[in-house]
DNA sequence: CGTGCGATGTATCGGTCCGATACATCGCGG
DNA sequence: CCGCGATGTATCGGACCGATACATCGCACG
């Protein structure tokens, strides 16, 4: 999961580690806390090992201060390869079983931008079927299994299926507004990847979610 | 966290592997999926190295059948320990930073049937605050950051706001609940265990959640 | 009658990720 | 001038997962 997010954030702009984490963190906030270097730092390497992602130079920032006293040693940008690029696609592109769970649904979702519609609609359609399974589950639990467990506990299963009732809606939300209105795919940057400051903005009035 | 739903999962009755895996997956259904053997049986191992539970005889189901041919191997049936008693009533009282996570609260809350009152007023409110900053990480994303991000992750960011929201108002109640009304605790068993079958019912209509 | 399959049951292994910790630099305010 | 919070890289032990292996039992289907 980190390594599709990393290379996912990658795509976007170089970056180091302190950086890479604090827009890991913006953008999967929703779904998990920070990530931690413990994962972070070894996954660099990893990625950097199967050629997925390299260093590169840090630039001075405008030159003109700092000339070259201070040696500038620690802070390493990575990039994101070719290799690196097809190998996003690929994960992005492939679903197994941990695509549908928390973590990984998640993830997936964060870069639908640069997923094609087939693959969202596959997406959105396996973590439905999955969080119906756990709703069912809590439902049994609630009805067969209610005498068995204490007031606390039912609570607890209660909101949890309050959480999956409401999240089924939504989804069900995304999957109608994906099969109708053609979601914008944000263009593959080429190979050749020339810096781009200005990302592509997301083509507005996709989403009517019509919230009062 | 698993060793604290084990041992309080055992205090209602012992229990094998298998038999605690269901149970842990019925009462953390709506927290978490599945334990695997992989975290179970590990730390069954390490909990009885501790001396806070210990393998009990496997009883032979009221006699009569199976009389001594087949061995029975296998089904090594656990029951805790005085000490895993105590060890229970101190991990559960004990809150650090990790009782406020997902799983962290999700355990603790699932056994606040064996929680005194106080303990459960100060996890409930450490949960909002960690939530309450959850749902501020979210807006200020929503607020400041919202044109770096595609409508997808937005979208995803708007669907967790609104669980941190949903969260908050449940704690409110649950807190509002646990202050005025006094919420029963399950009498401790005593340390010496005596097989109780039928378990403590919980008092009727402690939680009036008025759900229309 | 057998046979195969799904539920029950115990167990290990490699891998991912977390939390704690360490350490170094930089700019700013007291 | 000194400390402190932000920036920044890095490692280590431990928790937990997913895959896998293997053995038993009962029963349904041929």
């Amino acid at each position: 999961m980190l390594e599709l997010a990393i290379l996912g954030l990658l795509q976007e702009s170089p970056m180091h580690g302190y950086e890479l984490r604090k827009e890991l963190t913006a953008k999967l906030g929703a779904i998990r806390a920070a990530i931690s270097y413990g994962s972070l730092y070894p996954t660099l390497r990893r990625l950097q090992a199967a050629g997925w992602i390299t260093e590169a130079a840090d630039p001075p920032a405008t030159a003109e201060e700092v000339p070259a006293l201070t040696s500038r040693r620690g802070r390493v940008v990575y990039e994101i390869t070719a290799e690196g690029k097809e190998r996003f696609a690929q994960l992005i592109a492939q679903t197994g079983p941990e695509t549908y769970d928390d973590t990984g649904f998640g993830v997936h979702f964060a870069f639908f931008a640069r997923t094609d519609q087939a693959t969202r609609l596959r997406i959105l359609e396996g973590r439905r079927r999955k969080i119906e399974e756990r709703r069912e589950g809590l439902r049994d639990v609630l009805g067969r299994a209610a005498e068995r467990l204490d007031a606390y506990t039912l609570e607890l299963q209660r909101h949890g299926l309050d959480a999956c009732e409401r999240e089924v809606r939504w989804l069900e939300e995304l999957i109608a507004n994906e099969r109708s209105g053609r979601a914008p795919t944000v263009p593959s940057t080429g190979t050749a990847g020339g810096r781009r400051e200005d990302n592509s903005p997301p083509a507005p009035g996709e989403f009517r979610n019509e919230r009062p």
